[in-house]
RNA sequence: GCCGAUGUGGUGGAAUUGGUAUACACGCACGACUCAAAAUCGUGUGAGCUUGCUCAUGAGAGUUCGAGUCUCUCCAUCGGCACCA
């Protein structure tokens, strides 16, 4: 026997592998079940593979041979995402073409790809550089276009001047450019905008129909950021239609300001507005306005700050528009109207109302500019067991104030401990007619605590409501209004308090800081930390007060009413918006693929034609970006258009977003060489959708999005009948050096996937990935630890020379070693051997194990195994062919080879062709549930609950007879010292005394 | 600030979903083989002590006969979002 060698096996088994077009498959095969697994395809970088690439692709190769050997006619492609701007910047720097770097690139990765013995067909790609499949990237635009689902706008974009060219939302990182670094300033450039707002309800909803991490989905939830109100219509108290605009009367103008809010219900709390510096309003307003020049200069510096700028921006700024009120619809009254850049231009209306007494933001903006703060909600709370509202009993209103007594010099705090229900307080009590919660704090404070002299300082926080049942009152207290006040003795004159004040609590003075621990109710508590921490916005969900009609209402039926109020009354409407923005598409880059549009002379904008696709990137370009788009420079193309279209007509010279390119590819695999069509409805109809997506997490947001997104728009023009694209997704977790830091080159520890290779060899490579962590946690690639499963896989290797390959009995050759493997473990008078057991429990445990990606521990099991082998002193060849096809996912190299050794061996002369056959046509072993079962079991005795002893009994033992065994136990006994009072029996599993 | 995830030996991680905590692997220690080393194999390895008991799953409480697992509060780390009205 050889020394395991991986390098030398490794080899010759990839090369074998294409050359016995194992990867080809049939796609139109029916006889079998398809299985649709697909890979994120890798932008080809000058760099190569990175670790988490071969974990991601490692994962999912396991599951394409597993599935495979299952019977399953599976499709795993790989491609490559090929359009981008590492590529054009290499060309920027080197003058070499991006086709050429892009070229060379993939050439590398497919080399990589090979030597990790990932099973791709590389003859049936999607490379999106490739005009192929840029065609029906365009062909698709077009289909978009001509269903409007595409539309040029003029929009400030993210532009990032480094890369000269705009970018999606999405690409800001820390209003940054992702890719490199350069601050992004908004910019207003035409481009183009795919409607994704339009399915954004579907976006959402649908996501309860995939099998998706879960965390996934709540980021693409929040990501979409749907929020339910309403738009309500504020009235211009003496608006004048601009004087030199007669058509103001049918042009949307605004008679009113139109805001978005989801908290209608807060609008007896408005004191002003506020719109954005981009609002419209501001300039047709202009006449009107008293102070425009100071309210133009402040639209002129908010504009020319950068989303850094506006991010750390600490405090908030805004100009009030003097000449202006609004009116709000539901009590009439005039606010006035502010402009800040707080409010952002393109969310919902671009203005907002402001209830600065129950929203954060408008409360700091209202205390730096002096503004009204009016409370409309009171919080609410209810009381709980026999306090709690009882729907039988009388509902009675009542007026408190708490009162915070403050000691004349010591920093202490009065409270109050009540006698029947253990309540500890502040002094608490009612506000008679006619009178202030202030003077009823001062008589309350001297009644109940026998004080004399004292100042009332300040109320704390506003009006909060208690409901609760008064048991010895037998009355719902609903509400009671309750106000804080704040009183400090000024000295410590003293007269014991009347009885009747006092005999319900006895009053004590507490210190500051056990004055949180002491009170009891939440009410109070809430009291102190407002004294504590300062007043603040309540922007929960409360009663609402001071609301006219709707005073007494909940938040929740306010909101209803309310709306259904603004609807009656045509002041509003309720409305759902979405922080999602339609998407931008346009690049002014050159390595991409080019938007098929053409304009007319009139500037009007045209779909090339399907007759004109692919519609070809120009070669004679000059990559240097200046800000106008590369494309425009392009002399072939200007001739193209003028020979197709006519003089006078002009390309779009933008190409679009990378991500375009990449929201469709998972439909071009099934059919990647229809010249006809982006894939055949036959096709799609057998392969779509995508049964399992791996990839890395750093995709929930965009090009998930984007590719549902696509897929729903394509369903919409009739393309598609499927709107999910990828019916179950998982992530693979990031891998990390071996102190847990990510990889970067700046760091220097950058582990490259080859290096490894070709020291301990692809399928080391692969299993340790896989066993390191579980597939969605981060791996620590640490070279020390990968050792372990080199030693597992030479220990298989070596246990070649242990298989049982002669009867025992006569010597002959053995008869149990059968091809294809029989799933027959036992001929029924064969008497059950442990290892039997085991290898049939390992067959079900690697099987569901690797059906749902928990790799780690199907390869511990597998080691198990290996290690009970390992004690034989012979094995059954049936058992460890089994274990070969088990462990081959994970390496298909040394299994193949170690298969193809021993089956020769082990063949009777004449069947010797099948048994050359890959292990890889072989059928996943299945396992017999009779044999898991085990006949005896270990079952556990506990005393409280803890393990005291074990006891092996038959696994069906009667629950009468496991008890009587249990108290028998000396190791039990000696816990025993009480009287049993009780004993729990789990079937099959244990025993609990409970003494 | 908000949302999400995670927290188990010296290390990576197991734990049938409420039932023997620490599987498997790394590392370490000792032993076998060897002139020696490597490789391999074997044994041991959560902590503490009174050596058969106590304590251990970020901290604290709770539910339960029984909690790593469920509930609440807090802490730490990581990731994402961040004026979205």
């Amino acid at each position: 026997m050889n020394k395991y060698n991986p390098q030398k096996i490794e080899k010759k088994w990839q090369k074998n592998w294409e050359k016995s077009g194992f990867v080809k498959i049939n796609k139109d095969d029916d006889s079998k079940q398809k299985f649709y697994i697909l890979d994120m395809f890798p932008y080809p970088s000058g760099t190569g593979l990175h670790m988490g690439h071969t974990e991601s692709y490692t994962a999912s190769d396991v599951f394409y041979r597993f599935k495979k050997m299952q019977g399953f006619n599976v499709l795993h492609p790989q491609g490559f995402d090929s359009f981008g701007l590492p590529a054009e910047n290499f060309a920027i720097k080197t003058g070499i073409h991006p086709s050429e770097t892009t070229r060379k690139n993939m050439e590398n990765y497919i080399q990589q790809m090979k030597s990790l013995g990932f099973a791709y067909d590389f003859d049936e790609q999607a490379v999106t550089s490739d005009p192929g499949y840029y065609k029906w990237t365009q062909w698709i635009f077009g289909k978009f276009f001509e269903n409007g689902l595409v539309q040029k706008k003029t929009q400030k974009t993210n532009w990032c001047s480094s890369c000269q060219t705009v970018i999606a939302n999405e690409q800001v990182a820390d209003g940054k450019c992702e890719r490199c670094g350069t601050e992004i300033i908004q910019k207003e450039v035409p481009g183009w905008f795919f409607k994704i707002t339009d399915f954004a309800e579907d976006l959402i909803n649908d996501l309860d129909k995939v099998d998706w991490p879960e965390h996934t989905r709540k980021n693409q939830r929040n990501w979409i950021g749907r929020s339910e109100g309403a738009v309500i219509k504020f009235p211009i108290s003496n608006f004048q239609f601009p004087k030199n605009n007669p058509i103001s009367n049918d042009k949307k103008t605004n008679q009113f300001i139109e805001v978005f809010t989801t908290r209608v219900d807060t609008i007896f709390g408005c004191t002003y507005l506020v719109v954005a510096p981009e609002n419209a309003l501001i300039n047709e307003q202009r006449a009107m306005i008293n102070n425009y020049t100071e309210v133009e200069e402040y639209i002129n510096t908010a504009k020319n700050k950068t989303e850094l700028d506006r991010m750390e921006a600490k405090d908030k700024t805004g100009v009030e528009i003097k000449g202006i009120k609004a009116i709000n619809p539901f009590n009439g009254e005039q606010v006035p109207v502010f402009v800040a850049d707080y409010v952002l231009g393109g969310y919902g209306t671009g203005a907002v109302m402001a209830v600065p007494a129950h929203d954060e933001r408008d409360w700091e903006f209202a205390k730096k500019y002096k503004l009204e703060i009016r409370q409309s909600i009171a919080p609410v709370f209810f009381g709980v067991g026999e306090n709690a509202v009882r729907e039988d009993k009388e509902n009675t209103e009542r007026s408190t104030v708490d009162v915070i007594i403050k000691h004349w010099e010591k920093d202490e705090y009065f409270g109050l401990k009540w006698k029947y229900n253990g309540w500890k307080t502040f002094v608490i009590g009612g506000i008679e007619k006619g009178e202030s919660p202030e003077e009823a704090a001062v008589r309350e404070a001297r009644e109940e605590s026998g004080y004399k002299n004292m100042k009332v300082v300040r109320r704390i926080g506003g009006e909060m409501h208690s409901n609760f049942f008064a048991v010895h009152k037998d009355v719902n207290r609903f509400p009671v209004k309750r106000r804080c006040v704040l009183i400090e003795l000024t000295d410590g004159e003293y007269e014991n308090p009347k009885e009747e004040h006092i005999k319900n609590h006895d009053g004590v003075w507490i210190r500051k800081e056990e004055v949180e621990d002491f009170l009891t109710i939440p009410e109070t508590k809430i009291c102190w930390d407002i004294y504590l921490k300062g007043e603040r916005a309540f922007v929960e969900d409360g009663t609402l007060i001071d609301s006219g009609d709707f005073t007494g209402l909940s938040s929740k039926e306010a909101r209803s009413k309310m709306i259904q109020w603004l609807e009656e009354n045509k002041s509003g409407k309720r409305k759902i918006n979405y922080r999602l923005r339609d998407w931008s598409v346009s690049r002014q880059r050159y390595w991409g693929c080019p938007i098929p549009i053409v304009y007319s002379p009139e500037g009007e904008a045209r779909f090339v034609g399907e007759e004109n696709l692919p519609w070809t990137l120009p070669l004679d370009v000059d990559f240097v970006p200046t800000g106008v788009a590369p494309l425009a420079k392009s002399e072939e193309l200007k001739k193209r258009v003028e020979d197709i279209f006519g003089n006078g007509w002009i390309a779009e010279y933008d190409t679009m977003d990378t991500f375009v390119d990449s929201s469709w590819y998972f439909l071009r695999y099934p059919d990647p060489k229809n010249e006809k069509e982006f894939c055949s409805a036959e096709r799609l109809k057998k392969w779509l959708p995508v049964d399992l997506y791996i990839g890395g997490a750093e995709h929930t947001y965009m090009h998930l999005l984007f590719a549902r997104f696509f897929t729903k728009a394509m369903k919409k023009i009739g393309l598609l009948d499927f709107d999910e694209p990828f019916l179950k997704l998982r992530h693979q977790g990031m891998v990390l050096d071996k102190a847990g830091k990510k990889m970067s080159k700046s760091k220097g520890n950058v582990v490259n996937p080859d290096d490894m290779t070709r020291k301990f060899g692809a399928d080391s490579v692969r299993t340790y990935m896989l066993f390191a962590a579980p597939l969605e946690d981060e791996v620590m690639w640490n070279e020390e630890n990968i050792i372990g499963v080199y030693r597992f896989l030479d220990k298989v290797w070596r246990m070649q020379t242990r298989i049982k390959m002669n009867n025992e009995k006569d010597g002959s050759r053995i008869s149990n070693f059968q091809f294809p493997i029989s799933n027959q473990f036992l001929s029924s008078n064969d008497k059950i051997s442990k290892l039997t057991v085991s290898v049939n429990r390992t067959i079900k445990k690697v099987t569901e194990d690797i059906e749902n990606l928990k790799y780690n521990t199907a390869i511990s099991a597998l080691m198990i195994l290996a290690n009970e082998f390992e004690k034989q002193e012979k094995i059954a060849s049936v058992h460890y062919s089994k274990f070969l096809i088990l462990l081959s996912p994970f390496a298909p190299h040394i299994t193949e080879e170690l298969w193809s050794s021993f089956a020769k061996a082990t063949a009777d002369e004449g069947k010797y062709d099948k048994y050359k056959e890959s292990i890889f046509l072989q059928s996943w072993p299945e396992y017999d549930e009779k044999l898991i079962a085990d006949m005896s079991i270990e079952m556990v005795i506990q005393v409280n609950g803890k393990m005291r002893d074990k006891m092996s009994v038959s696994a069906d033992i009667s629950e009468d007879d496991a008890k009587q065994k249990a108290l028998s136990s000396e190791k039990v006994k000696t816990h025993l010292s009480g009287e049993v009072k009780k004993i729990i029996f789990v079937k099959g599993k244990l025993v609990n005394i409970v003494v």
